[in-house]
DNA sequence: TTACTTTTGAGACTCATTCTCATTAAAGGA
DNA sequence: TCCTTTAATGAGAATGAGTCTCAAAAGTAA
């Protein structure tokens, strides 16, 4: 875990912004797992394990960290986001069960190429792209 | 517009509606125009027409048509829905621009076609999708 | 026209997220 | 270590897109 409070203090640094317990602690649970959790479950999830840290500062440390490229900001659409880290994952983009809410990952470098053509012939400069697929997963069909 | 009118009902007697004025008066409205609306932009625009469709309305009817297939749902992820309508317009995806607004379309068939076989890989089947590239416009970079 | 059922309007309500502002705590210098 | 400055935090109010409720209005079929 000595490797997520280095990436976060570094960030930070960058930032100019303060490195604080509570920043970590939003930072550590978003860490734990690989599993794409919205703002309250990580609330939550924080105020179980006895630790507190207000609503406001866990929204106010995900954008910290969506800004600063540590968690990658999923919106699917359904009126919350889901965060997960990246911290050794590549880039990817998501194809979701809409019946049980399964999320699986893909990439796909041919798309991502075609994506840079589409961008050069309409002359836009990408920043981000979202690209999700909602159908029904092999238990759900 | 009579085409309309019969587009509208059609569609409502699948699905055992009934037709209505107020109903027409939203599809009319969302088809005056190749912009993405949003709900509020559209209750605005027939109230300020002098016509009147409550805002519950608005947002029920907008429900029906795209159920019906009549209009497309646009998610940007930034709090509000976009419309359009799907009048003489194929399927395609969407480039906007995080500064100005613009939305241009796009369509490829490569894409599409990477898609079916990303959905196959994975078993799932697929039901719709999002494919979204943010950046700047030519006027904006 | 009646009888029945769906739709509408007005406003209350929901819920994720953001904002406010008084209090607390980093960070850097003396 | 102790100040001073300024950013960060917490609690709860506020926001805003969208949904819900229910009485009144209007389609529909006979």
């Amino acid at each position: 875990m000595a490797k997520n409070v280095k990436l976060l203090k570094d960030g930070l640094k960058n930032e100019g912004l303060r490195y604080t317990s509570q920043r970590q602690i939003v930072w550590d649970e978003i860490c734990k797992t690989d599993d794409h959790l919205d703002a309250e479950d990580i609330y939550f999830k924080i105020k179980t394990s006895g630790q507190k840290v207000s609503r406001a500062t866990v929204y106010r440390t995900i954008d910290v960290l969506v800004k600063n490229n540590l968690v990658r900001k999923l919106e699917l659409g359904d009126g919350r986001n889901r965060y997960e880290n990246k911290l050794d994952s590549s880039h990817h983009d998501h194809i979701v069960c809409i019946q049980c809410g399964r999320i699986d990952e893909f990439m796909d470098e041919n798309i991502e190429n075609l994506q840079d053509e589409i961008a050069k012939k309409y002359q836009f400069k990408i920043v981000r792209h979202i690209h999700q697929l909602f159908g029904l997963c092999r238990d759900c069909r």
